[in-house]
DNA sequence: CGACGTCGGAACGCAACCGTTTCGTCGTCA
DNA sequence: TGACGACGAAACGGTTGCGTTCCGACGTCG
């Protein structure tokens, strides 16, 4: 029986290791020596690099996000971003993120992970907030539903991975959110 | 002398290796055998990958953007579009620009390089934009200026290299102009 | 014509990982 | 208590890239 804890100490030395240096440059050897385990103890566990960090791509991925349901189309996304914000500042996504994104643009199995995790996740939500939306009436019913997810996702994660802006300032989400409900509506 | 056609073949081996296998995993010897030519000839012009890739980086920032000026905000925000998303859209683009985006996570000295070439590029013409629309009175003059380019960058940058949608079908760049202009005045 | 400098190519010793194997230790379960 | 299996550590041969050095060929400039 493979030891639970190993198995945990290994799961976090991929992610420091992730954040660390990045995927392309993550070797086995080092994420046994980052989690104190010998090499025999991850190769007993996944074969490659590749499934171990599928594997933990997809497990993260089922957790899911809580579906704000305010009853409007404001407080839904101020909610949401609230969520994204703090998530994506994390220094570990913050880092890791951008870095699997990069390498899904050359290995197709590290990009189908990441694109289930995204519309179990993000987008599963945003697409949520949309639909209610809709119901209500406060969104057109032939709004195009991907434009609407681009105009909620794109200008956090513009703001937090590309231009990696420190903090988000104080009425920032505020009138991110106005503005974006904005756009919606105008669809 | 340094042979000035050898130079080039240099240069556009790194934007192929760069693309093709990212910078973690790009070597210098990759570079001088796509290119065809020894590894000397490299080391006789940049001392490391690190200076090769700022350089050209740095290259390509000093080229800029041609700032639209249609006189009216959906106009100016139309053009934007139109040229950010072909060269986002650009395989080679789609390919560097996530990778050396993560890099900049780790390399403080690529992070930097690749602000000022954001600064220079897509963020100083959007700025203009914005600059324009406030003193026409399109938007409000107290405005926050930073999420007003997070608004008009955010969306197209999301949907060409997050989701990495396919094309963009017939009317989206109008769409996302008429949410965006909507977004920007309910500032 | 001769000297100089760049060229591509090959080799240097060194380091890091690869994935596998072997070892002796330790905990657990029957 | 004895067998089993996972454990960490170390070593295996092989590959790749590092940055440097030497080579002979070629071109250009003075």
């Amino acid at each position: 029986m493979l030891r639970e804890d190993v198995t945990e100490a290994i799961r976090a030395a991929v992610f420091g290791e992730l954040a660390a240096v990045g995927y392309a440059r993550m070797s086995i050897e080092g994420i046994a020596r980052r989690a104190g385990v010998g090499k025999t103890a991850v190769y007993r566990r996944w074969r490659s690099k590749l499934h171990l960090v599928l594997d933990l791509v997809s497990a993260i991925a089922v957790q899911g996000l809580p579906a704000p349901d305010t009853g409007t189309l404001e407080g839904d996304l101020r909610l949401l971003y609230e969520v994204t914000s703090r998530a994506l500042r994390h220094p570990v996504a913050s880092q890791v993120v951008p870095d699997l994104q990069a390498e899904a643009a050359r290995n197709p199995e590290i990009a189908e992970a990441l694109q289930k995790a995204l519309r179990e996740g993000q987008a599963g939500v945003a697409n949520g907030i949309v639909e209610a939306a809709r119901a209500r009436g406060e969104i057109r019913a032939d709004a195009d539903g991907e434009l609407a997810l681009d105009l909620m996702s794109g200008p956090l994660y513009w703001r937090a991975v590309v231009i990696r802006g420190p903090k988000p300032p104080k009425g920032y989400l505020e009138s991110l959110t106005r503005a974006t409900a904005a756009a919606l509506r105008a669809l």
